[in-house]
DNA sequence: AACTATACGGAGGCAGCCTCCGTTTTTGCA
DNA sequence: TGCAAAAACGGAGGCTGCCTCCGTATAGTT
């Protein structure tokens, strides 16, 4: 058992995507991205497929159910939040690092909105795609905060999970619209701004 | 849509189902939750009408829609919710009726959590249920809360909101078992009693 | 008992997810 | 470069699950 999942993670691993499979591969996330966004639950496989030029053959060869679909535009949604981080906090101005990063999340968490159900069901089906984005997300949030913090830019007696419990929470909120968000945002930045004595 | 609604209610108020519908509806609404407990979103439309023994049609006429029929299985619940705070409130043990509730409360949120992604799809078609719905908990909530505390044997420093977000935040965590929520409770209402000066 | 409004049931329509397999393209190699 | 093998493509069609339609049955009424 073990060796069949070996050499199947080894030739999964020594042996890249085919050039077209890839292209193909990523118009289908940004398909369904686009479509999930639009359209949330009614997006149908066939309109995504279309939308990326492909047939549902090749669809479902990368994606064997709808939901890996779902999951793999989410995880791409987190690693941008990432990556977000990782390009900001090699900056010199922490707080615009913060405040850009914020920025970020906020859209994130507009994108995530249009299609939670459908998240919800990923979650579902696979626990570890929740913590493991939480992690990630958790790490991003250091990453741009504790620079601001040791810059002396950002109050000391906050951590990563207080800000995204806060910001997190407030986008979730029912009628929370981007524009509203995007509003508030700039109270809680506000907030977390180093307060005179 | 408020007009489509009234008529509804107007054609339900003014001439009560016959026997055999009111029978058939309760079955269906009755088959369903069971279904929905034991299988989630893979319970079937069809399944359901077996399980109550009636036709798809028969189902179909009650509830036009899937999702009106997991609708119907949580108002019922709220439902419950409202009247068992109601029954016990009427008993003479204030501590007991808030205990009791809680515990009912435990119960109603494991059968939240068995078709959650279902509710929030039909919170998202009729946004009007999730604030109906949390109207009427909290009614309850304060009607077992504020006889215990009246009678001194509930802490006054708390009310209705932060229990349901104490109990209900505790309940709807991702790997929460109803035997482990249980527990929890005991810690909970301890915390809730009066405490010794 | 006869009549009417109401309700029942399940065959079948339809849409959306997914499979299968013949065809096409890329890649590795001589 | 030309060829064979491997990988990927595409879309017709299967299947399942939601929902509609309409002929039949039954409760309620006179």
């Amino acid at each position: 058992m073990a060796s069949v999942r070996t050499t199947e993670v080894a030739a999964v691993a020594d042996r890249p995507l085919r050039a077209d499979a890839c292209r193909n591969r990523a118009r289908l996330v940004e398909a369904a991205r686009a479509a999930l966004a639009a359209r949330g639950s009614n997006a149908t496989v066939e309109e995504i497929a279309k939308a990326a030029d492909v047939g549902v053959g090749t669809l479902y060869r990368h994606f064997p159910r709808r939901i890996d679909l779902v999951e793999a535009v989410y995880r791409e949604d987190v690693d941008g939040l990432v990556s977000l981080a990782t390009e900001l906090s090699a900056g010199t101005d922490a707080w615009a690092a913060l405040a850009g990063w914020l920025e970020g999340f906020v859209h994130y968490a507009q994108a995530k909105r249009a299609f939670l159900t459908e998240l919800h069901e990923a979650f579902e089906k696979n626990p570890d795609l929740a913590i493991q984005s939480r992690e990630k997300i958790a790490a991003a949030a250091a990453a741009v905060l504790q620079p601001a913090q040791a810059a002396g830019v950002a109050r000391p007696d906050v951590d990563a999970a207080d800000v995204m419990q806060l910001v997190g929470g407030m986008c979730m909120a029912r009628q929370a619209s981007l524009v509203q968000n995007q509003r508030l945002l700039v109270f809680v930045l506000d907030g977390l701004r180093t307060q005179p004595a």
